[in-house]
DNA sequence: AAATTAATGTTGCATTTGCAACATTTTACA
DNA sequence: TGTAAAATGTTGCAAATGCAACATTAATTT
């Protein structure tokens, strides 16, 4: 995944962030972060560790409506965290640099010759999310379970470039990710390793056609 | 929507698209351009007109990944299109410039103090869509059919402040927006007016609770 | 204005799915 | 390392959904 401040001298990326005025914060596992980025316009970049963003539903459910590693961002000019049902937590212990989003373009940091490189790093993050929001739509516009199943072994499939991979993530997540109901996902994957399309062996897959 | 020249004098667009080596294309009513645009590296904005991305499932299925109007852009850098099972076509006569993502920081451009006024419009172009793409993600995350209906209206009715507005779609286009069966999506609206949550008219919706 | 095409409304039926309620296994952590 | 928590597997059942096949209405095109 891209980094915002890939292809940056360390003295360079200490001088960005002053001029940014980014403000760096740790945090621990499973921690509400929502409260700290319920403002307008800011970018919050995750330096290590990941956070998700979870729906909850008026009836219990939680949906992971995504999930963001290191060297990743977010921000409610981005992600338009409107909802108060959305919490962000974290799912490891986690290190995030917030910036506000103005700065961005401010008068100094544009003397800088640094500064076409950090904006082509912010550009290339923005348009690798966008790549990530289609691949889970066209994931989730799928009209089966088998269908959405079998399109995200493939995209894995493709991605490693080999037909047997491992899970990047559990089964459980998994189920929220295709926003599908996980012992009817369980049935249905035993379903295709019955009819033989595909092999499991706890996380490692094997696509069969 | 944004537009990616937005407070840029007519001046500058035309030196920005003259140093961009920007290239402009018109199109007749549903045309298939994606054999224009299989090229890497590249952004496309839509000047006038829209197009729609559809997915053509293996039997028969049509779904609309997404719909780009006036000003909006693509391209596959961003739209990551991979599948050969995906059609992008104007749904009415279209305009559009294509325009390597390359020369986005090219050295000529980046002498021109309207470039970062262009580099804003674009990181603003990119946060509305992903804006936008988070915002479906939401809705095809729901559950059932009657969620994703009341969400979507209660989405409208808050974007347009008011709880009557008109559907800015047909019902079939939504059908395909919530990946969800048409006939079964008019089903679900019918109990949704008999139960009293709903009134509709034609293209007008009334929220009632 | 007539004709063609697209959109909408409806319904029976088979299938898929969510839900609940478990037992079992794996993982995390104190 | 022992215990608690999380993940996984399974299944019956009711409800939701997709599908097909229509009739009807609205919109577009010529």
């Amino acid at each position: 995944m891209a980094n915002l401040f890939e292809n940056i001298s360390e003295k360079n990326i200490l001088k960005l962030k002053r001029i940014l005025s980014a403000n760096t914060v740790k945090y621990k596992k499973n921690v509400n972060i929502l409260s700290n980025v319920n403002q307008d316009n800011f970018i919050a970049l995750v330096d290590s560790g990941s956070v998700q963003f979870i729906f909850n539903d008026y009836d219990g459910n939680k949906t992971i409506i995504e999930e963001l590693n290191s060297g990743e961002m977010f921000g409610n000019l981005i992600s338009n965290i409107t909802s108060e049902e959305i919490t962000c937590i974290t799912k490891e212990d986690t290190q995030i640099t917030y910036i506000e989003f103005d700065e961005i373009t401010n008068d100094e940091i544009i003397k800088n010759d640094f500064y076409i490189i950090f904006i082509k790093n912010l550009i290339k993050l923005l348009t690798d999310q966008l790549t990530t929001r289609n691949n889970r739509i066209e994931l989730l516009t799928k009209r089966s379970t088998r269908d959405k199943i079998l399109a995200y072994f493939k995209n894995e499939s493709q991605k490693k470039g080999t037909k047997k991979f491992n899970m990047p993530m559990t089964f459980t997540e998994l189920a929220n990710y295709l926003s599908v109901d996980r012992s009817a996902m369980s049935r249905e994957i035993k379903y295709l390793k019955e009819e033989g399309f595909i092999e499991v062996n706890g996380k490692r897959i094997t696509i069969k056609y």
